[in-house]
Parts: C-alpha cells; sequence; structure tokens
DNA sequence: AATGTGCTAAGGGAATACCCTGAGTTTATT
DNA sequence: AATAAACTCAGGGTATTCCCTTAGCACATT
C-alpha cells in the first residue's frame, strides 16, 4: 500500500519535476496536483490524501493561512513545506502553524521519501542544514533582560491592535478604556519587549510570534 | 536531428520537471545540466549546445552577467532566462544583456518547445503575457492586486533604518539627507506597501521579505 | 493583613510622525 | 536630446507617539 500524496505549486515545472522523481517509486503515489490554494482546499477534500506538498508562495494565499485552514479541516493531513526559501524565521513560523516538514526545493529522490515516511510516523522533518541553523539561531527568544515576559492579557489585545495599524485613540474606543491607558500599555509593551518605538515593538512581536 | 539543450538550475526539481517534461520528445535532447554559474561556463565549451535554458538566480553569479559572458563566448548559443519574476524592468535588461527568451517556471510542455524553435529560427521569444506588458510599457507593478511593487535602493535603505528604530532625524544623519528627504521616502513607503503608519509598513515589509 | 500583579487613568510636555503641496536635480532609458 | 524615474528638499501644518510621574481599585497569593 502506497502513500498517497498531492502537490499544490504554481510552477508546472515543480509539480512535473516531483511527479517525474517518484513516477518509478512503487511507494509513493501522486494523486493530486493543484497549483493554488482554492484548488487545494476545495480539492482536498474529496481525496484521501495522506500528505501535502506545499509551495509557501501560492498566487493567492500565503503557505502560513493555507496550511492553518488546512490542517483544522484536514486534522488527520501531514502538510511539508516546499519552498527556496532558507529564511529561519519562516521555517519556524511555517511549522508552528502547522507544517509537519519543510523541504527545500533543492531536494532529491531521497531526501523527498525520507521526508514523507517521517511525517506520516508523526515526527518533524526538517532538512540537516536547516535544522542545524534552527538549532544555533536559537536567539530570538532573548532581549536585555535575557526572556521576554509573558504579555498580560490586556497588553496583547494592545499589542494586536498596534499591530492591526490602529491609533491610540482608536484602540481606546475599541476597548472601552481611556486613550492614556492605552498609552500606559503601550509603554509597558515597549519595556517588556525592549523596544525603542512602536515599529521596534512590532518588528520584535513578529521574530518571537506573538502576533 | 534534434535540438540540443542544456539547463542551468540549482533547483534539483527544476532540472527534473524540465528533463522529464522533454523526455518522450524526440525534437529535443537534454545534454547536460547544471546547477551553478561556473559549472556553466566550463561545461558549455566542451558541448554543442544550441540553447541554454539559465535560472536567473544562481548562488555564484547573477543571470545578467552569466548571459553577457556566455554569448561573448559562444556567439552562436542561444539563452532562454526561466525565472519566476515577472519584473519587467528585469525582463528588458536580460533581453537587452544577451538573453533571446525569457520564460516564466510555470510554463508548459508547449509553450516550452515553441521558445526552443523561436530562439533558434533567430527570433525573441517572450510569454504572452509579459510581451504584453513590455508592449504597453507597463512598468508599475500592480499594487491594488495585493503584489508589492518594487522597491528603490534609497527607499530600501531607508526602510531599513526604520526597522532599526532609528528616528527620522537620526537616518537623514546616517544618509547624509535632510531630514525631509526621509520624510518623502517614508511616505512613498507606506503609499507602495499601502500602509498606514511605520507599524503597519514594517509588518507589511517582513511579510513580503523586504527585510 | 500584607504583598504583588494587572488594569485603570491622569497631567503635561517634548519629540516624532504624518500629510499635502510644490519643485529643482540627478540618473537612467529611449 | 528628450522622457521618465529616482532623489532631493522645503513650508506649514496637524496628529500621534513618546515619556515621566503618580495613583486608585480589583483580585489573587502568601
Amino acid at each position: 500500500m502506497s502513500i498517497k500524496i498531492a502537490i499544490t505549486d504554481d510552477h508546472q515545472l515543480v509539480l512535473q519535476g516531483i511527479k517525474s522523481m517518484l513516477s518509478d517509486t512503487e511507494e509513493v503515489n501522486v494523486v493530486a496536483t493543484y497549483s493554488d490554494a482554492q484548488q487545494t482546499i476545495e480539492g482536498l477534500s474529496a481525496l484521501e490524501v495522506e500528505v501535502l506538498l506545499l509551495d509557501i508562495n501560492l498566487p493567492d494565499e500565503n503557505g502560513i493561512d493555507l496550511s492553518k485552514k488546512l490542517i483544522k479541516k484536514h486534522p488527520e493531513l501531514k502538510i511539508i513545506a516546499l519552498t527556496s526559501f532558507e529564511d529561519i524565521s519562516f521555517v519556524k513560523r511555517m511549522l508552528k502553524n502547522g507544517a509537519h516538514g519543510y523541504l527545500l526545493k533543492n531536494t532529491d529522490k531521497l531526501e523527498l521519501i525520507t521526508a514523507l515516511k517521517t511525517v506520516l510516523s508523526g515526527d518533524i522533518y526538517v532538512q540537516k542544514d536547516i535544522q542545524r541553523r534552527l538549532l544555533l539561531n536559537d536567539t530570538k527568544v532573548t532581549n536585555k533582560n535575557g526572556l521576554i515576559p509573558k504579555l498580560t492579557r490586556r497588553e496583547q489585545e494592545v499589542l494586536e491592535a498596534i499591530a492591526a495599524e490602529l491609533t491610540t485613540k482608536e484602540i481606546s474606543d475599541k476597548l472601552f478604556i481611556s486613550p492614556k491607558t492605552v498609552e500606559t500599555h503601550r509603554m509597558n509593551l515597549m519595556s517588556k519587549l525592549g523596544a525603542k518605538n512602536s515599529v521596534g515593538m512590532i518588528k520584535i512581536a513578529i521574530e518571537n510570534e506573538l502576533l
């Protein structure tokens, strides 16, 4: 019994490449290919796909949002992100948002099959060099004091509102509190995150996956 | 007699994809594949390759410089740039610097063979939609549709400085320009990225990997 | 009862960002 | 040589953020 996989990529060449790579392999069976997020969402429902190879750069939706949706809809589905980005923080975000593996597009057949088996067994698959960098690049959790302090419920709300480009006044209306209180929260946030202004705060917040 | 082609791409999948796509076609014969610029320069000399499919994004050298060199060394060689960039100004520069064709990676078999024949006959091959945009001089990359326009050198510098939590004054000192100029750049950046303030700008910039 | 944390809020100013308009200069492309 | 981008700068605003300090209230922990 072979592994049923689907592939989503807007590049024909990549679809062809993977299919060709797997054509002489009994273990794996490519049952569907899609070229955008919409197709994937609609098409997957009808099939018993076990693993989806998902390109992060789709025309209609970003990979993180899409993988979130898919996992929600198909809890058993394993997703391997397929991309040419080596950006570490991106890898982290992908893995945190549902992806079970992360493959660069210059992968070879052996690695691809290993990845498929690994995620099917319930583990996370990440290529060696990326894994090494994930381990080394373990910084990001630190600032001046060492750790990012936990945000309170209110601070989280204010942070998200600031990230949504709301002004102090708009936030105060939304949360039914005084503008002065919003300012206090913002000050506390900047202090906690070690930022000099709102821009730095949002940057650090994103880096530490607070948003 | 079949067309002899070579392919340069650092992504195994793309190499595989093209080879697979052409495997059942008598007209075309893939005689070599390379994964970087150096290999291509050295390898091509020994072969009678007629057309080279050249990925623009190589690890060791940019596509424009490489195609210049190759054309100089092999005046008869036809080069088809192979990329996922739809940037019109880039297409122009490529064509100006020796490339005979420009294919997006989501091409299909028919288009690929048409492109090969076209460049061999001495013409320039460009995909239809790109050609249309070239003719219309449609330089402006659409902002409304969700795509991020390209940033200028200065805008990129200012963006990075803002992300580094510098104030307008500090940026002006760093770049040796007036604070007013910095403000202008920031305004243009926000407009290009569709942000309401610097916070949104940085968020969008990170999402689009501009930082 | 005392302490700590979170949420609330204010005064009052300084600093910075945001906005619009107009316009001259340099640089690249045609 | 002539457009078109890109870069530069300014006036004259308004809006918002940033900063410091102080402080009452609710609630949970010790």
